[in-house]
DNA sequence: ACTGACTTGCTTGTCGACAACAAGTATTTG
DNA sequence: CAAATACTTGTTGTCGACAAGCAAGTCAGT
């Protein structure tokens, strides 16, 4: 149904047939990514991605075998460009500094990637009904973000920046419960949430906090 | 279906017309909430909230206009419940006593009601996507609550135990936002967090972070 | 370099499940 | 008995899943 005639015949069949199934994939993680962010979950309909993406209804089924597949992918994708761009963020800082860059990492992201924010925060959110069919990858992104600010506070600790008596495990839900928290109140209705302001808030509040 | 031959009819139909439909909208909000816990959103059907409560599969909808309009009545009645219990607990306290208060009554009713917390926050989560049709009720629920720490910052600074530099609307985000983060945490994977000590050691911190 | 078997990418037909609504029945109330 | 209320059942359109099919591409054997 496609432009497979706007192109020129040769150098559309100039591609492999993997070339072809990679950018079919991408377009129809884009076209339900797009119809996530207008419909939610429920409302987006295999059918609709099938058709903003150019191709047949049965296609992401085919591909991901469902559509909570898809979503699942899609989840993923996501988690992994944040903990890359998490990752260049905090680069080789320590203890407070580098959960205050993880902060900054993390607005910078928003306001650098405000779509694909609100779809992984979309996709999370769902996760946590019963029975969610990427409840483990939601897990393993929070498991993964809770083990490096787990990390921070005992360097921190090491290095004599953080008292000692703060508890490594129940400091990182705090951080990764705030950070997920102000997220959903964002998502949930921007204009009330100023977003900016609490992480600064929050910076500033960790160090009268957490300093030795 | 159900056990309308168990009781003597006698006292089946002693009942007025407008008690037996408010037996049967209790009936029906508590089988959907024992279906969600169970199931989810999503694989809870109208069908099997009718079989479980007695009824009909059509009653649901005829009661609660759609399957979304039951759930933004459950939405509702727990927040309503949840709303009275936090009263209570805060009783007529002020500034961060206040704000410590209402954490340990939020600690008391989650494990008082376990299941209407979780039920409440799968909700809440679902209200999360676009077009969701009980996002007003989320957003409301959640401005409420920002409004009762705004007022705690508000008495705290004007009593001069809280710092005066500190913003209630920043403040009241803050604290809404780890309540909200971590019981989803908590609701995503309930053996890797320690619900408890985590609101201790948030009470802790807030005594630090905002004494004057 | 040609051909025929195999593979890959994608579409279409079909089925069961579901929510919504309308039309109905039975019970209560005035 | 008539109007209203509580509830059920029939029906329709939509959806996800699966399977069968088709066409284009790939490759081995000659």
């Amino acid at each position: 149904m496609a432009d497979s005639s706007s192109k020129s015949p040769a150098e559309a069949t100039a591609r492999t047939q993997a070339e072809r199934s990679a950018t079919s994939d991408k377009a129809l993680l884009d076209a339900a990514i797009d119809l996530i962010l207008e419909r939610g979950i429920e409302k987006t309909t295999l059918q609709a991605i099938g058709a903003r993406a150019g191709y047949s209804r049965g296609l992401a089924t085919y591909r991901f075998g469902s559509k909570a597949g898809l979503f699942d992918a899609i989840c993923k994708s996501i988690s992994h460009r944040w903990i890359a761009y998490l990752t260049r963020g905090v680069a080789n800082k320590h203890g407070i500094d580098a959960m205050c860059a993880a902060i900054d990492a993390y607005v910078s992201f928003v306001s650098d990637a405000p779509r694909d924010t609100r779809v992984l925060h979309i996709l999370l959110c769902a996760a946590a009904a019963p029975q969610s069919n990427f409840q483990e990858t939601a897990k393993h992104v929070y498991e993964r973000q809770r083990e490096d600010v787990v990390a921070w506070v005992r360097q921190g600790i090491a290095e004599g920046s953080i008292r000692s008596d703060i508890d490594p495990r129940s400091e990182s839900a705090k951080f990764v419960a705030f950070l997920s928290g102000i997220t959903y109140l964002w998502l949930l209705d921007p204009a009330v949430i100023d977003f900016r302001k609490a992480n600064e808030d929050f910076k500033a509040q960790l160090r009268i906090a957490l300093a030795a």
